[in-house]
DNA sequence: TTGTAAGCGTTATCAA
DNA sequence: TTGATAACGCTTACAA
């Protein structure tokens, strides 16, 4: 057990050539051999315990099991469950998962990729959020997460968050509310864009228009918190619907340094259902997305056009749901 | 940019042979070639954006730039910062991280190390939490997280959670508690046996001794909850020291569904100081673990390792903070 | 200081 | 059906 096997020994023990030998092993060509030779040389691989050398593998095929998983920042809690799904799909297919964290950072992500265009992936999974053009040519397979080019050759695995936030505007209308606002998220990302096109045209559906907009500067609790003094020294909505769930809980805050009450005084909504906001004071409404599913799709996606990477470009579209907690209730003016 | 530029390519264009090429953009021999020529090369390099093909360096060097990291689950909130840790570790030594979970059995990690021995890996960072032993031999490197093996030969990193159990019992002695219980982790895990441990004579040290033990069925809220009940159902603590957060947030249930309030009636403290604990109801007390300074030290742990494997493994041990919050108060009979 | 040449382990092509 | 051979891109003695 000192070196590892190659493929030789395994040849030489079965009293065969190497060349032999690899197609014996190699399930695609494993039809060229004779079924006797075959069975001895799989023996004589078990016996040497051989697991070929990827690196030679790949350095003659110009490809591998391996497959480069591009995100912001994993301990954003909406990464964990997609990569999960990633890596689930891939190890059911033999395939293992690269991860790379970009934190959102132009020069870290042309960086993380030149890094990994080295290792002959066999593609690449990205979820990064910022809206710019793909630094990859058409020979490389790619599956997007949450983003889509402005070009729709490439595929993609996307939650519907255009229905997302409909139901949730729909929700508040339903509830009786016409002063409704909205804290965007940041407008140089797909999904802050996408949202906040979402809830001006949901609000349109109901004859209404925004009482105000205001674009948080990440999606997180800190900006949520400062948008949302920033609003309501403008404005005195109803009801908020928020880019995420992070900028809610930062809405929650500032709520409570102004004295608001929630919901009472002001209904708020978040966007993700991440864990824990179910056990928030009070438990917020919000939208639930498949996360893992989302993962999962896309390795599958992805697995699929390295199988065939001539084929079409699928785009996929995850349903939603709408998750009706505390955060909501009628306008202030119902029971006043 | 069809095909991508080799070291042949960045040769031609400096005019130089592939050997001097190579010499010239690896760190460790530049100094063996003329500072002009290395100029020009490495100019050659930038205008064909030339990255060295991984394949054909690994089954030259025998060794990679990638190492294996493996956990039970992405999806447990401890993990996400632990990972980020170490590929912000990896990333500035040029290494890239290959991610694997195990759902912490047994099967499924066997197989994935299988599958990661063929890949060349320059290392493994182990944070699957069963207690057996180690499938590799002494000539790979690894470092292990939140686990040790029996034998002390493998380097690891581990928060100090006795330090922080005897800090959260303290902390309960204190406040006058002498009626404390413990609902201890999995004891297939060594998180589990060791807080558990620490429990003990965590509270031997004050002459007292547990009013009550439950071992949970995992590191769940569901089995936190039932492990309560189970406790209730035979004592009655005034105090009751959790395996770790997600056991605590079970009790809070359990406590809440029998009538007992928190923590007036009974005090309950967690362990990670997961997110959003703080803003649970009450907020929980526990300790808190420097996850992504275990994940980052581990990393660059691996990679001393890595560049010097016949070095004795060190054993590192980080400090970890009691996070006192509203969870705890003293016993109920103080104020009856 | 630079060039030459060999070889890492595998697989694809060609010939037998 | 099997064997011989070359080639993938890179690094490293060794030679010049």
């Amino acid at each position: 057990m000192d070196k590892p096997a190659t493929i030789k020994d395994v040849a030489d023990l079965a009293r065969v050539h190497a060349a032999t030998a690899s197609r014996a092993l190699n399930p695609q060509t494993r039809d060229k051999v004779s079924p006797r030779t075959a069975a001895r040389i799989v023996e004589a691989a078990r016996t040497l315990g051989y697991s070929p050398n990827s690196a030679a593998r790949s350095l003659r095929t110009r490809t591998s099991s391996v497959v480069g998983v591009v995100i912001p920042d994993l301990r954003n809690p909406v990464f964990p469950p997609i990569v999960r799904g990633v890596e689930d799909a891939l190890r059911e297919a033999g395939y293992l998962a690269l991860l790379g964290n970009t934190d959102g950072d132009a020069e870290r992500e042309r960086d993380l990729l030149a890094t990994m265009r080295g290792q002959q992936l066999a593609g690449f999974i990205l979820a990064t959020s910022k809206r710019d053009s793909l630094p990859f040519g058409p020979d490389v397979s790619v599956v997007l997460v949450n983003r889509r080019t402005d070009a729709g050759d490439v595929a993609s695995v996307v939650a519907d968050s255009r229905a997302g936030v409909h139901a949730l505007v729909n929700l508040l209308v339903e509830r009786g509310h016409s002063r409704i606002a909205h804290l965007a998220g940041p407008q140089d990302t797909s999904t802050g864009v996408e949202r906040h096109r979402a809830f001006l045209d949901g609000l349109a559906a109901h004859d209404l228009a925004p009482v105000g907009v205001e674009v948080c500067a990440a999606f997180s609790e800190q900006a949520g918190f400062e948008a949302t003094h920033k609003l309501l020294a403008a404005v005195r909505p109803t009801a908020i619907v928020a880019g995420n769930d992070m900028i809610a809980l930062g809405c929650y805050g500032a709520l409570a340094e102004l004295g608001l009450r929630c919901p009472e005084d002001v209904s708020v909504t978040g966007f993700n259902d991440m864990p824990f906001v179910d056990k928030q004071r009070p438990a917020l409404t919000t939208v639930r997305i498949p996360h893992y599913d989302i993962g999962y799709e896309a390795a599958r996606l992805l697995l699929e056009r390295i199988a065939a990477p001539a084929s079409p470009p699928k785009r996929v579209v995850l349903p939603v749901e709408l998750i009706v907690r505390g955060s909501v209730a009628g306008p202030a003016a119902d029971r006043a």
